[in-house]
DNA sequence: GCTATTCACGACCAATCTGGTAGACATTGT
DNA sequence: ACAATGTCTACCAGATTGGTCGTGAATAGC
């Protein structure tokens, strides 16, 4: 699995935050009960995201999260490589190139698979995945909104 | 990462039976020696190809391990999918559905990058994978044969 | 200044996976 | 018989994932 559920729930807190853009901060807690996120493994999730820039946070009553910056200039890769770490496939493609390459035998196939990966992952921000998860929500019953 | 060592090394061990196709059984030492591999690791990762069809083995002296049918058949990913298991980059992809999939709300982006690796991986048999290392041996120096 | 609210941070923990070692055992060619 | 070879099981150390918990720091409202 490329992803695990730290990814995954990375991103769900970050279009939660992003839903809510201009209405003031959302409380850590808010977030946990709305994208079903276990509040106190979302504290780490969250301090990940605000060490790189995509979150800031506000203390005291009334405080709570906020995007850094505007959801249209947050794209997926960034926010999950920020998550995730390196979404490289295979080793000798992560960039820190280790001297294991050579041998692989495989990495002409993987580059191409890698490059298109990042070039969709790279396209789609964090105020589409909003726009997506509006939509979606049109023609279906359950939503995350209060 | 997507895929570790495990899929890497088992590749690599493949690539080098087909290599040696119509010379009779190769020995796991060999194998080993000639791809850097762990013995003791790769009997466990010969031990996966062979219950996956994909290699057959013969015991005694003057034995090893052979393919079970021609490279020309094996893709890259069944191969994948027998070490590495699901190559699924997020859970809600992975063919057994667990429920989970109407939170992610990111699926339908990585179903694209998905659809594009398997599209890949399978249209790269075995047999391509050596072609492209005895490619590679005319412009390097360094090869693996003996 | 007190208090309630909220985030910040570090310690700790269990389960799983990876990568690997070691040894006993089965099979078979000579 | 014996040496070469694969088969199998048990075991192990380290990293990562996915958490929990408790203490402390900032701050708004009174």
């Amino acid at each position: 699995m490329l992803l695990s559920t730290k990814g995954d729930y990375g991103v769900r807190a970050m279009i939660d935050l992003a839903k809510h853009e201009g209405e003031g901060p959302v409380q850590r807690a808010e977030i946990a009960r709305r994208r079903q996120i276990p509040e106190s493994y979302l504290d780490h999730l969250l301090a990940q995201l605000r060490r790189a820039g995509f979150v800031r946070s506000v203390r005291g009553p009334g405080g709570g999260h906020l995007l850094a910056k505007p959801a249209e200039d947050i794209c997926l890769l960034h926010l999950l490589e920020a998550l995730e770490g390196s979404l490289a496939p295979l080793q000798c493609l992560d960039g820190a190139e280790t001297g294991a390459e050579a041998i692989c035998g495989q990495e002409w196939v993987w580059q191409e698979i890698y490059d298109n990966m990042r070039n969709k992952l790279s396209s789609v921000s964090l105020a589409a995945l909003v726009d997506h998860e509006r939509e979606h929500e049109r023609s279906v019953t359950i939503n995350y909104s209060i």
